[in-house]
DNA sequence: CGCACATATGTAGATATATGCATATGTGGT
DNA sequence: ACCACATATGCATATATCTACATATGTGCG
C-alpha cells in the first residue's frame, strides 16, 4: 500500500484559504494599505481606485477569510488586520506586513487617504 | 485628485502569482513535500492520491509559478522547490518550508515514497 | 524498430471567481 | 419622516480554474 495523502496535521487547508484570499490583486493591495493602519471602505476605494462594490466585496472576502476585522463608526466601516491564531498563518501575514509596512511611500499615501476622506476629514 | 492605486514599488503582482499558485491545496500539499526533498511526479501522484495528469499539471503549474524547478533522469522528471530572487517571495516560501520541513512525519512520508517510487526504487 | 514505462498535453464540462450596474440597508442629521 | 451619505448585496455576465478521460511525447531497453 501507499502512503496515501494526510500532508500531516500541517493546516494546509487553513493556509490554502489563506493564500487563496491574498491571492487576488486587489485584496493583496488592500492588505498592503491596511499594514500601516485601519482604513474604511471608502479610503480602499479611492486608494485603489476601484468601484465602491468592489471594495466592498474584497473587504467582506478578506473578513470571511480571516485576514481583516470591522469595526462600525457611525455611517463609517473601518478595517483592520486580524491577529491569526494559526501559527503558520500569523507567520506568513507578518512576513506581509513587514514588507508592507517598510514602505515609506505607501504611508504617506494611506496617511493622505485618511487626511482627505472619511470622519477625520469631514468635520 | 486623489492618491490612486500603485500600492508603490512592492512586487504585489509578483506576489499575487505566488500566492494564486499555493492556494489551491493540491499544489500547497506538493510544496509540502517538496520542503523534505526532491521528488519525481509519481511520488507526488501516488503521495497526494491523485491521477498522474493531476500531479503533472500542478508541477507545471508551479514551475510556470517560479515556485519549483525540474530536472529529467532518464524517464523521470525530479522537481525541487525553486530558488526565488524576489525577497518577498523568498520570505514567503522560506517560512512556508521551515512549516512543513519541522514535520517528522511528513519527513517519513516522503521518505517512504522515495523508498517505494522511481529510479531508486526499480532497480 | 517496437515495447514498456513516466510524463505531458488536448479537449470538454463543471464549478468558481471577479466585475459592472442597479438597488437595498444602515446611520446620522434636519 | 425625510434626506444624504457610507456601505452592503442581488443579479447577470465574462472569465478563469479544476478535473476526468483520452491520447501524445519522450526515454530506455531488448
Amino acid at each position: 500500500m501507499h502512503a496515501q495523502s494526510s500532508a500531516s496535521v500541517l493546516p494546509v487547508s487553513s493556509l490554502s484559504r489563506l493564500f487563496k484570499a491574498l491571492a487576488d490583486e486587489t485584496r493583496l493591495r488592500i492588505v498592503a494599505l491596511l499594514a500601516h493602519g485601519e482604513l474604511c471602505v471608502c479610503h480602499v476605494q479611492s486608494g485603489l481606485a476601484v468601484s465602491q462594490p468592489t471594495a466592498s466585496r474584497a473587504l467582506a472576502l478578506l473578513r470571511a477569510a480571516g485576514v481583516v476585522e470591522d469595526r462600525r463608526a457611525g455611517t463609517w466601516v473601518y478595517y483592520r488586520l486580524a491577529a491569526q491564531a494559526e501559527p503558520a498563518r500569523r507567520r506568513h501575514l507578518q512576513a506581509l506586513v513587514r514588507g508592507f509596512a517598510g514602505d515609506a511611500a505607501l504611508g504617506r499615501e494611506v496617511a493622505a487617504l485618511v487626511a482627505q476622506k472619511g470622519p477625520r476629514a469631514c468635520k
